[in-house]
DNA sequence: AAATATTGTTCAATCGTTTGAACAAAGTAC
DNA sequence: GTACTTTGTTCAAACGATTGAACAATATTT
């Protein structure tokens, strides 16, 4: 028969015959208990298989050892290798990860944040849905006076901490390879333009241009969700021009892999017609004929820094939510879509 | 200027010189409480903008109205459409979910185990790692009262709710279809047989052989871990074999994914010299040359049955730990990788 | 009009832990 | 031997809600 209730450190004080403070002081290592008592009370603890309520005390400190991660779709290699990432780190230090995920609605991801906040989470780390464009409700995470951390998609008006790579230098490794390997025509599917990530990388893809002395056809940016029928559509849209592009970079693997399809079944060679490249580094990226060029976002080193800045301002009492960013440098991987040389 | 101190129910109680316990249960509905004073205590909640301090609530009553969700590895369509299908279903009646993943990883499971338990969550719902083939950790789930309820990777020694596709009847339909296209030599690249599920598969493969009157060639039977990597080294294997198999059907998606790639670096046409059928039904399997025939497990559909198996069980006072199975017929969805007529 | 039922609210305990302050005992200083 | 530290522990009040029981006020029955 298994013991019905659970224990709690009461019961514990009960059998070494002192107070249940004496008990919660020795679990916690407080320097006013003497050795001995710690170790009969660890010895107990045991024993009678102690394990704490963390409600109680949450409740009582105020501090729930939980930290919501919302990420706009677990469904990705680059949030879910994050999010592990983040796990990892924070586990170390005691705390525990609850994640969310937004699904790209701004919906969803207000009630994230009110069940988050619900929970009595220690802080936020969060990704921007990409329909969102207010960020009133990440005013309540301020105010509250918790840590929040945004990395990936993240805004400057939002005025926390950041994390992210330069998607405006990214664009800058792109165009600069397709230049390197004889591109006149560099075509972009853009991300949507309301996001700060993606307008980066529209603007690093348009001076890029600029620096390489190629003249800015407008016809050859599209702005897409990024999605594969949506890149498969917009690529369909830039075949139709009387001038087709030599190249295109796709601001997201999937609208990458679209495109890839169309190209394909127009029987248009990839590269040597047309170069392809992607971004984020999706696995598939290096499993489908051709291998997709694309840039990869250092997701494991994100996510430890993340975790990182989270532990730095959680420790730092009196702290206020300030603007800072941590930019990346993205990597180029090259593969066999864009390697016309 | 924000309010410094959150706003409890003894603020509201002061407001309106009423007492806590009248709020409390002027919130809660409570049908003692006038209709005059409801409305009243919930006009000032919202003026002074309560939220309800879930940890208070929880300790007191012992409902921390959090669910928690082990997932082998967020990064699969098959895991991620299901943990987002019992979220919505949870969401809706005020539980929150708290999604760990175990990373297949043995020792993380029990950690995972441990941490939602610390939570107080209400309820555990998980599928197994692929590692694991212990499963003292979760008696400890068992013995504290609370539901468990296991999905996809379950195990009958457990005894508890399980809710999963028929793997047995999946092999059969597999087989089938193949031989339907005149596949003579088929071979399987098995899932790891410790697991239930994987087992069950190779029983349904072996069965659906004899039924068909083809011969069990052992040779082409591969356990795998059912990477990518290892979907290539076991194709390789096959493909030195004197006798080659004119199909393969792979336990899973990704290794069917290196069987087409070693299949294509060879010059084998798929499906014409070799047919593949895969299993899980991840994106890519429709996104690929040529697209890959495989099993679609009902994601949403399971996702949603765990969810209210969960509710029902914890709805159910004196309700006690019992084995019982809710098998979803999976569904062939055939492609081009196995369409040889 | 007394007895009873109904309604609306308050009282006080409680969940399991933490924590500031109080206190006792022992050790050190002068 | 009195005064002051140091050490180890206890006391009691929190944290913010819930809840059974008690109570008062009003309504209903007889």
């Amino acid at each position: 028969m298994k013991s019905k209730r659970k224990t709690t450190i009461k019961d514990i004080a009960n059998v070494l015959k002192i107070t249940p403070s004496a008990v919660s002081r020795a679990l916690n290592d407080n320097p006013r208990i003497s050795d001995k008592t710690k170790e009969a009370v660890k010895k107990v603890a045991l024993e009678l298989e102690y394990q704490p309520n963390q409600l109680a005390s949450a409740l009582r400190s105020g501090k729930s050892n939980l930290v919501g991660v919302i990420v706009p779709k677990t469904n990705s290699y680059f949030f879910s290798t994050v999010v592990e990432s983040i796990e990892n780190e924070l586990n170390k230090e005691g705390y525990n990860v609850i994640i969310t995920q937004s699904n790209e609605s701004y919906k969803k991801e207000c009630r994230n944040i009110q069940t988050l906040l619900q929970t009595q989470v220690d802080g936020i780390i969060a990704s921007l849905a990409n329909e969102t464009v207010d960020f009133s409700h990440y005013e309540k995470i301020k105010s509250k006076g918790i840590p929040l951390i945004l990395y990936d998609r993240g805004e400057n008006d939002i005025g926390v901490d950041y994390i992210g790579i330069d998607d405006y230098e990214s664009s800058h490794l792109v165009v600069e390879h397709l230049v390197e390997q004889g591109c006149k025509r560099i075509a972009h599917l853009a991300g949507l333009s309301q996001a700060r990530i993606y307008k980066n990388r529209i603007r690093g893809y348009v001076d890029a241009l600029e620096k390489h002395n190629l003249p800015l056809d407008t016809d050859l940016i599209k702005e897409s969700n990024l999605t594969l029928e949506d890149g498969r559509k917009k690529t369909k849209e830039l075949l139709r021009l009387p001038n087709r592009p030599d190249a295109i970079y796709a601001a997201g693997d999937y609208a990458a892999l679209g495109a890839l399809q169309i190209l394909q079944e127009n029987n248009i060679k990839v590269p040597e017609e047309i170069a392809l490249v992607g971004f984020s580094n999706e696995p598939f990226t290096s499993l489908i004929k051709p291998t997709i060029t694309t840039i990869s976002q250092h997701n494991k080193k994100i996510g430890k820094l993340v975790a990182k800045q989270f532990l730095k301002r959680v420790n730092d009492k009196n702290w206020k939510p300030v603007l800072t960013k941590t930019i990346l440098k993205a990597e180029l991987i090259i593969r066999d879509s864009s390697k016309k040389i």
